[in-house]
DNA sequence: GACCTGCTGCGGGGTG
């Protein structure tokens, strides 16, 4: 494989720092061969000139190209993925300058998408650098929801030769008939950082705008770029559907990550439990003294707030070199750090996974990861957000919160040297996203139902879309479905007399077109000061508890609270002091089924030579004695009764989401065998269900526990489905455009409001229509996206035919530990939590050590 | 004073 130096050979191009955006050929730089050479020699000039040659994998996915194939591109950011998929479109106009039409000037060849706009001017400025050099009169636009109505208008006309452009633009423009012309002339489609895309409703938003470009233009290639995933090879059947013998080129191999685990002294006492890491942050803070600029990453934002106020007190620096960016910060104040960033003016930013994507910063040098990093791929990713030095290794520094965190970091590794990556799953009949689609169609020149039924089915999203489905939803649209008939705002598509379904009410088209996409976010408040100058949003929960006066750390300040108006709540600054940081109910991202398997391994005694394993060595041993340590493929259950309350602690590794269907399953289960009173609490290593009148249990009442058996009707008696469902609709109902989309320069509803009204839509479809397509679905997302079933599914069948091994332990165990932490902290206060933590954790230590 | 879990992404249009 091509060795790192090969970089140079075929480099993405030059950050935005560099050289601006040539529009004019450059006589300087236009190198004597290129300005002689005649169509594709042109293109192995200008490489030759900048001293640059083609790599191997280059050519291949030209040739590709150019024999009319699509096909997804395997690579590392930074290793000439670029210049792979846009060489096909600069080659293939070079042996064939199309022949102009009459009147038209210009004619729109290829569609780059990015899922991130952020990325769209750099992009541009990479597909323009090589066009003047080659002689090529093309001009290359933007069209995201930042374009200026100019740029929006020549896109829709078809008056640029390239676009780049989002998913979501990408069905904007689907909704004008009149750029059905334009498009039908498109040679290519770049889906760029497709692996981003493929997992969520935004990937089958574009397959589906995919398969109507497709059938615009039959002879349209499609070429996507994919970071390192476990299933690329699905990845490109996803994106392909049409084309099953499309190539998988893979690019230069990914240069080897080093995982640099930052390890607690002996002396030092580590926490059993939490997950800030604050106790680290000498170390951290030496480290990032050590390089010139860091990346500092965490899991979530107000840990990030909270490790940006901690360092700030400490920090030797100008102030100004320390920073702060996540996705709930203004995005003026994070395009300022990212422009800090460029210059190579900071020298940290503490970021969450705001920063994971986007442009790369060639100023980082150095990477650190604080606590789990929840995912092989997820840690790869921000290896890779440091500088690129040839041949050099990616290296990261990982900074474990507690003393079972050290051994992920091992596991990673060991995980990376067998390149054993995540799968990223696909979704599947995403039916309002289909509803939302069909919408656009109507608008966009309308449709005729069996070819848009053939047309749907072609995505891999919708392939076995069977026929009642495909009618409901096309009912959906045209009337609201039985029960919303009577609601003319739910009658969005009208069947007109030679069949066809169309749409031509001027406020539903603006309705419409404002409710495009896929991505729902509301329910926060503006933070502004009573100046003006906008900070970021919170939650409306999180604020409703401030009282004027109340001080909070947000966006890297201390704030005071004054007044909500408007969903704003008006803040002033105020000096320092440490107060509590700003929260936010976000995704509980779990564990990954990939990185668990690597921690069982770990935990059974494998890479007892890792330094992390090595500094764990007393707590394993530890676990071992009062407990036991299971091997790889063994469950260990521990029961525990104390105080007259039985405790079963069990360890799949599963992730939280897992162990929270377990929990309920068990529960469940338990009562069928004794009634008894249950709690249970979950982390992603396992759970805890406590009894509140202890019972015997041995093998045979884990095998019955733990049994598939009867998995579904069981996970339906035991969650309270309806009201799980009906939170889970509200998504549903935006996507489908079933809630009104908030105005631009009016104020947005409420989160309450929201709530109530897609509630209100829920009960109605409930009690009118109980057979409705977006009801079954919000049932179906709750199975996949909030219990992943299949994971589920998956880690009973594999705990129920694995060896067990039941313990009962005389104390908590340190596997347990966190368990029970997590158990106590529903009724109490923060400081209560925590003195009782620290409490039980002395009593503990003092226990083990006489043992 | 110590102590704190809970991610990211996009998006209008016509007139003056």
């Amino acid at each position: 494989m091509a060795p790192e130096a090969d970089a140079r050979v075929a480099a993405d191009p030059a950050p935005p720092s560099a050289a601006p955006a040539r529009t004019t050929p450059a006589r300087g730089r236009r190198s004597h061969a290129a300005a002689d050479a005649q169509g594709p020699e042109a293109f192995d000039a200008w490489f030759e000139a900048r001293g640059w040659s083609p790599a191997p994998f280059q050519r291949e996915a030209w040739a590709h190209y150019l024999a009319g194939r699509s096909g997804l591109l395997h690579a590392p950011t930074g290793s000439g993925k670029t210049l792979a998929v846009w060489g096909g479109p600069l080659l293939s106009a070079l042996a064939q300058p199309p022949a102009p039409r009459a009147g038209v000037l210009r004619r729109l060849r290829v569609l780059w998408i990015t899922p991130l706009k952020a990325l769209a001017e750099d992009t541009a400025r990479a597909l323009r650098d090589p066009l003047a050099d080659l002689g090529l009169d093309w001009q290359v636009g933007i069209r995201t929801g930042d374009a200026s109505a100019r740029d929006r208008k020549a896109a829709r006309e078809g008056r640029f030769d390239a676009l780049v452009t989002t998913p979501e633009s990408l069905s904007l423009l689907l909704t004008y008939a009149d750029t059905a012309p334009v498009l039908a002339g498109l040679e290519a489609v770049i889906v760029d950082e497709w692996h981003e895309l493929m997992a969520s409703k935004r990937g089958v938003l574009l397959e589906l705008a995919l398969a109507r470009l497709r059938a615009l233009a039959p002879r349209l290639r499609i070429w996507g770029l994919s970071a390192t995933l476990g299933n690329l090879d699905e990845a490109r059947r996803v994106l392909l559907p049409h084309a099953p013998d499309a190539p998988l080129v893979h690019g230069v191999a990914a240069r080897e990550t080093v995982i640099d685990t930052l390890i607690p002294p002996p002396g030092e006492r580590f926490p059993w439990a939490g997950h800030l890491g604050l106790a680290q942050l000498p170390r951290v803070l030496e480290r990032i003294l050590g390089v010139r600029t860091s990346l500092l990453f965490t899991n979530t934002r107000s840990q990030a707030e909270l490790w940006h106020q901690a360092l700030a007190a400490v920090w030797p620096e100008a102030p100004e070199t320390l920073a702060l960016h996540h996705g709930s910060i203004d995005a003026a104040l994070r395009h300022a750090v990212e422009d800090g960033l460029r210059a190579g003016a900071l020298r940290c930013v503490v970021a969450t996974s705001s920063l994971d994507l986007g442009v790369d910063f060639p100023t980082v040098d150095q990477v650190l990861q604080v606590g789990s990093p929840r995912g092989i791929a997820r840690l790869l990713q921000r290896a890779g957000r440091a500088g690129h030095r040839p041949g050099a290794a990616g290296r990261i520094v990982c900074v474990p919160t507690n003393t079972l965190e050290l051994l992920e970091f091992a596991a990673a590794r060991h995980a990376l040297t067998v390149g054993r990556i995540e799968a990223r799953p696909p979704l599947r009949l995403s039916l309002d996203v289909l509803a939302q689609h069909l919408v656009t169609l109507a608008l966009g020149g309308g449709f005729e139902a069996e070819a848009a039924y053939a047309e749907v089915r072609g995505t891999h999203a919708f392939a076995a879309l069977g026929r009642r489905h495909w009618q409901a939803v096309l009912d959906f649209v045209v009337q609201g479905g039985a029960a919303l008939s009577n609601y003319p705002d739910f009658a969005r598509v009208v069947r007109t007399d030679d069949g066809r379904y169309a749409m031509s009410d001027r406020r539903q088209a603006l309705r419409h077109r404002l409710s495009i996409g896929t991505i729902v976010s509301d329910g926060t408040l503006q933070v502004r000061y009573l100046k003006g100058g906008a900070l970021g949003s919170v939650e409306e929960a999180f604020i409703a508890r401030m009282t004027p006066g109340t001080r909070f750390a947000f966006a890297g300040r201390t704030l005071e609270f004054v007044r909500i108006r408007d969903m704003t709540a008006y803040v002033r600054r105020v000096e320092g002091g440490r107060v509590g940081a700003v929260r936010w109910m976000g995704a509980k991202m779990p564990l990954s089924s990939e990185l668990g398997a690597e921690l069982r391994r770990i935990v059974a005694g494998h890479d007892a030579d890792a330094p992390e394993v090595a500094a764990a060595r007393p707590i394993l041993d530890l676990q071992a004695r009062i407990s036991a340590l299971p091997d790889t493929d063994t469950l260990l259950v521990e029961s525990l009764t104390a105080r007259g309350e039985q405790q079963l602690f069990l360890y799949p590794f599963a992730g939280r989401h897992v162990h929270e269907g377990l929990g309920a399953l068990f529960a469940l289960r338990l009562a069928r065998m004794q009634a008894n009173t249950f709690s249970f609490a979950v982390s992603d290593y396992g759970l805890v269900v406590a009894l509140a009148r202890p019972m015997p249990v041995d093998d045979a009442t884990l095998a019955v526990l733990l049994t598939p058996d009867g998995l579904l009707d069981d996970l339906h008696a035991s969650l309270n489905m309806g009201e799980l469902a009906r939170r889970q609709f509200r998504e549903i109902a935006r996507v489908a455009g079933l809630l009104p989309p908030s105005l631009p320069g009016r104020t947005p509803p409420s989160l309450r409001a929201l709530q109530a009204s897609s509630g209100l839509i829920y009960d109605v479809l409930r009690q009118h229509d109980p057979g409705h397509v977006l009801l079954d679905q919000a049932e179906r997302e709750v199975f996949e996206a909030q219990l992943e079933f299949r994971r589920l599914r998956a880690t009973l069948e594999r705990l129920h035919g694995a060896p067990r091994l039941l313990a009962r332990p005389q104390s908590l165990t340190p596997l347990g530990f966190p368990l029970w932490a997590e158990r106590i902290r529903g009724n109490l206060s923060n400081e209560d939590w925590r003195t009782r933590v620290e409490r039980a954790a002395e009593r503990l230590e003092a226990r083990w050590s006489r043992g």
